[in-house]
DNA sequence: TCCTTTATTAGAACTATTCTAATCTATTGA
DNA sequence: TCAATAGATTAGAATAGTTCTAATAAAGGA
């Protein structure tokens, strides 16, 4: 009963998040939102997404999951992460924060804004405002 | 004579500046070296500057342009610089430094490396280390 | 319920980039 | 200087990721 109960709680977590970002909870989104909102896996591409929902028994088209994660980004349930040409990366924290990538292995690592600190002194260029400032710290495999 | 000297000069310049990255100075990789070490326009795509040698006379195939900006960037001529999803820069800028890039014209400008701070405090992931840290402070249009 | 609005879909189209295999060119050494 | 060869260039095909299109389906309100 318990299980049942708490995974009833989830549902309408996620419908009541929807909803709130002004978004219909359809069947997709709100698998996608579980998907998505689970712990782990922060960092996930549309392929990523895509792959997982169909292997949970999820019928979604790719265009969906493309549609969906830039609705989600639109209304800060999602932020996108740039950091390889031809690829992006959308990730479930967003909280200020910055970014490891690993470039040999493409994975992404979160640094807590308060583990890094950055002194943007110049101001942004006439007619400008800054919207956002990242911090991309790009490691590659320590050759032993 | 003067600026036929000083156009040899650029030239053999620039034939020296291959030569000693161990590149061939071919025909078509001189006339791009001259073109992306001009003074203006650091930051360049693929596309900018096949177009750019097109206008200015000199036939290179897309192919080659891709090629060559990667071998430069292997070589340390160039920076790679990535900030949209789908599209990469090229700075001739080697030296440390960051950008602002503005996300309404998509125009890259540095940030030299003594006007922003950064203490990147928490250690590389286990088995990595760091090979670069890049700051993109993302500007938008200010609304008036 | 029915109607209107909004979402989903498959597949085509598009964009940036990489690959392929044939042709050409710079370099080296006789 | 010239031929041999290693390396570079090419056009066009192929690929990857993403977006578009126009038809179908589902959600929410009266």
């Amino acid at each position: 009963m318990s299980e049942k109960f708490s995974r009833k709680r989830t549902l309408s977590g996620v419908i009541a998040k929807l909803k709130t970002a002004g978004l219909r909870p359809t069947r997709q989104r709100i698998a996608l939102a579980k998907l998505l909102f689970e712990p782990n896996d922060r960092h996930v591409t549309a392929e990523d997404l895509h792959k997982k929902a169909i292997t949970a028994g999820i019928s979604v088209s790719l265009a969906t999951v493309y549609n969906t994660l830039h609705q989600f980004t639109q209304k800060d349930l999602l932020r996108e992460v740039v950091v390889e040409p031809g690829r992006s990366y959308f990730d479930t924290n967003t909280d200020d924060h910055h970014h490891f990538f690993n470039e040999n292995t493409g994975s992404l690592e979160d640094i807590p804004s308060d583990q890094i600190f950055v002194s943007a002194l110049p101001s942004a260029p006439l007619g400008t405002k800054v919207r956002r400032v990242d911090v991309i710290v790009r490691v590659e495999e320590a050759a032993d």
